[in-house]
DNA sequence: TCATTTTTTTAACCTAGGTTAACGATTAGT
DNA sequence: ACTAATCGTTAACCTAGGTTAAAAAAATGA
């Protein structure tokens, strides 16, 4: 078995309209998203409330929270910035099938080192880059993100403040 | 078959003195490493030669390059703060066993998973925290650091200069 | 189209942390 | 025990980015 079929078993299918979240910082919920059609961002909020952009989600991509899926509470926020379509897939039902079907397994394998290597990436970015240079960074690897993202979420994931990201583009 | 005993088959000890290198960014290295005695730093250089702590190892842990395992080269470098032994298990073992090893693709599943858990947990001390409270962090959660990693490196590791966090200790 | 809300820019001022350099304090090697 | 090297502290000065607030621009909705 693999995970198409995993999804065709187990999955079932989610519309969202703009602006409602999935999830929130908190929640208990043991499900992987598969997105199907939309934009979406997964971001924490500290206890004053401030926000920080953990990652934005694009059609293909998935996610859960890792702390979430073992047995602990979601440790961020998913909002919708697009009406979105997604697949929501039980985990206890990956792992139940993955622990007996030897495909399902690898392909899990293959999807958490995905997974890993985005999140090493990314703590890559954040200990090694300065905001401007993270940027730049954005930018190459996704030239029109400003036409789907707004600025003021675009510096909330590079860790810096609205005006600080006016000023970086003004240079 | 689990992961001990993939080691006994195809784990070799090996043993480095302080301040030897076990492998260097830009090096490719199919490897994956178990500390058994000693404590380490993974780190980045930048092309000013300025460095990057990514994470201390101890022993129990384990550590390899993802994008190195991926057939890329190391993005960082994994040096010995104290004289170390280490198991070093070649990848494509790891791999070609788990393709036709339920319980041990099972293994790796539940390793992958504590490890994007802990990449995942870095990403925000990053992304949300302030210098002071990653400190602050890193202290509770390891209260002896300092008999077992000089401040230089502990600077390093929370992304400010040995300067800075001599001023935080201050007040 | 007009009105409202949201986004982006700009400016003034502030703060955390960087840089350099000098000086003690430790540590390691002989 | 002595020397050399490394490590930690302090101070002076600098810079990136934060904060607040107001104005301009753009998007949204009736």
């Amino acid at each position: 078995m693999n995970l198409n079929d995993l999804i065709k078993q187990f999955g079932t299918s989610q519309n969202y309209q703009k602006n409602t979240n999935v999830f929130l910082q908190g929640d208990e919920d043991q499900y992987l998203y598969v997105i199907q059609e939309g934009v979406l961002k997964a971001y924490y909020n500290d206890v004053e409330g401030k926000e920080y952009i953990k990652s934005f989600l694009f059609p293909g991509d998935n996610i859960a929270s890792t702390q979430a899926l073992n047995r602990g509470r979601c440790s961020f926020s998913l909002l919708c910035l697009k009406d979105t379509r997604l697949i929501k897939l039980p985990y206890q039902k990956v792992r139940e099938t993955a622990a007996n079907d030897l495909e399902l397994a690898n392909a899990i394998i293959e999807l958490l080192m995905s997974f890993a290597m985005k999140k090493e990436q990314r703590e890559f970015e954040l200990l090694c880059l300065s905001a401007e240079q993270r940027y730049q960074n954005l930018l190459k690897g996704f030239p029109n993100i400003s036409q789907q993202i707004t600025q003021n979420n675009i510096a909330r994931y590079l860790g810096i403040t609205p005006v600080a990201l006016s000023r970086i583009k003004h240079k």
